[in-house]
DNA sequence: AAGCGTAACGGCACTGCGTGCCATGATTCA
DNA sequence: TGAATCATGGCACGCAGTGCCGTTACGCTT
C-alpha cells in the first residue's frame, strides 16, 4: 500500500495508520536503538510521510505511550464520577483498573513498551512524568476528602504517592514476567495489598490501638469469669 | 565584559560564568516565557557564546535546576555509607536534609526555579522525573533492607514514594511561601511526620490487624455464652 | 622574559525534532 | 456532477544539541 492510495483515509483507516506507526517505532526503537531512530525512519516503515506522523503523535516519544492521555482522562472520570460515601481505597482501585486495561488490551506490546521505558532513559524519565500525573490527580483528589484533617495535605500526599507506587510495581512486575494471561490477577492482589500498608483514617487509626486495648481487656476480663465456649 | 576578555578563565571564573547563565536563564523564562526564550538570548544575556552555554548544561532545561545530579549524589552517599543498624526513617531525614541544603543555598533563585517548574508543564514533567530518581535511590535501598520480608518490594515501593511525597510537600509548601528564612524548621517538621503515617514492621502491622480479629472473635463467642459484664 | 602546553572560548556547519503553510487527491454530501 | 471537507505529502523554517577547528588567555617551565 503506497502512501498515494491512503490518502484520504477515513476513521478506520486512520486507526490502522496509527497502529502501524506504533508498531513501526517500537520495532524500530528495539532493533537500532532510540537514539538512532530518526521520524523519517519510523514513517518511512509504516509507509507515510514524515509530517503525517506528527500529526498522529506530539513527539517522537509519543509513539512509545500514546495512551497516556486517555488513561489518564479515564482515571480522572472515575475521581469526578464518584460518590462521595464511596472509601478511597475502592476508588484507587476502580481507577487503577482503568489504567490496567490499557495495558491488558494488547500484552505483547505492553511488554515491548515497558522494555523500552526501561531501557531507554529519555523514555525512563518519561514516564516517571507520566505517572506522576497520576499521583497528582489522585493526590488532588484526596486532598478533597481529606480537607477537614489537620494533616490532610500530608496524608493525601502519601497515600496518593503510595498507592500509585504500588499499582506501578504490580504493573511494571507483570510486564517483566512477559505479561502471562494467568498473571492479572496475581499483579491486582499485589497491587490490593497496598491498602494494608496506607495509613487508615487518623481517628481510625487511633482508635484501632484504643479497640485493641480495650477488647484485650475485656477478653481477660471475660475470660476470668467464664471458660471459653467449646 | 565582553567575550573575548572572558576567555580562557580559571575554575573561579567558570563557577561566575555558571552563576550568570543561570541568572540570565532565570530571569529571561519568567520575563518572556520559556518557549520563547532560546539558547541564543541566554548566552548573549549572559555574554558568552552560545557554544559556551552547552557546555555548561547539557540542555536548555538544565539552566534551571542544574544542581540535581549533585543533589542526587549526596544523597546516594548518605545511603552507601549508612551504617546497617541505623533507621530507615533516620536516614530518609538525613538524605532528605542534604536535599534541603541545595535549596536554602540561594532561597530566593529557589523560589524562582520552583515557580518555573510549577508554570511551565516541561519543566514540570522534568522536575517529575528528578524527583522520581530520589524515589528510586531511596526505594532500591530499602528494598535491600527488607529483602527477608515477604512483601519486602511492595513495602520498599510504598515507603519510598511517601517520604519522597512528603519531603516534596514540605519543600514546596516553603517555597510557595517564599522561602522564608524561619519557616524551615516548619518544613522540617512538616517532612518529619511522614514516620507517623508509614506502616511499621510487617510482624507489628499484621500482628495489629490479627489481634484485633482474633479478639474480635473472642468477644463474640464470649458475648454469645455470657451476658456482658456490668 | 620568552616559550610552551593546556584550557576555555567563539564560530561554523550539521543532524534532527517539531511546526506552519499550501497544493493535491480522495471522500462525502447535495 | 460539482462543492465542501478531510487527510496527506512536501517544503521551508526555527531551534536544540553536537562535532570540529581555529583562536586566545592563562599557568608553568626554563
Amino acid at each position: 500500500m503506497t502512501g498515494a492510495t491512503r490518502r484520504g483515509r477515513s476513521a478506520q483507516g486512520r486507526a490502522e495508520v496509527r497502529r502501524d506507526l506504533v508498531a513501526a517505532a517500537v520495532t524500530l526503537f528495539r532493533e537500532r536503538g532510540y537514539e538512532d531512530t530518526t521520524v523519517d525512519d519510523i514513517a518511512a516503515a509504516a509507509g507515510v510521510g514524515r509530517r503525517t506522523f506528527f500529526r498522529y503523535f506530539r513527539s517522537k516519544e509519543d509513539a512509545v505511550s500514546p495512551d497516556h492521555e486517555t488513561a489518564l482522562a479515564r482515571a480522572a472520570e472515575v475521581f469526578e464520577t464518584a460518590h462521595a460515601t464511596e472509601p478511597a481505597a475502592a476508588l484507587a482501585l476502580r481507577a487503577g483498573e482503568t489504567v490496567f486495561d490499557i495495558y491488558t488490551d494488547d500484552p505483547h506490546l505492553s511488554v515491548e513498551r515497558y522494555r523500552l521505558t526501561h531501557d531507554v532513559p529519555v523514555l525512563r524519565d518519561r514516564e516517571s512524568a507520566s505517572i506522576d500525573h497520576y499521583r497528582r490527580l489522585f493526590t488532588r483528589y484526596l486532598r478533597g476528602r481529606f480537607a477537614d484533617d489537620p494533616d490532610g495535605d500530608l496524608r493525601a500526599a502519601v497515600i496518593g504517592a503510595a498507592v500509585v507506587a504500588a499499582h506501578n510495581l504490580a504493573l511494571r512486575a507483570w510486564l517483566a514476567a512477559g505479561a502471562p494471561e494467568d498473571g492479572m490477577e496475581a499483579c491486582r492482589l499485589r497491587f490490593r495489598r497496598v491498602a494494608e500498608m496506607l495509613p487508615g483514617e487518623p481517628a481510625h487509626t487511633n482508635g484501632l490501638h484504643a479497640v485493641t486495648r480495650r477488647l484485650e481487656q475485656a477478653v481477660v476480663r471475660l475470660e476470668r469469669t467464664t471458660p471459653p465456649a467449646q
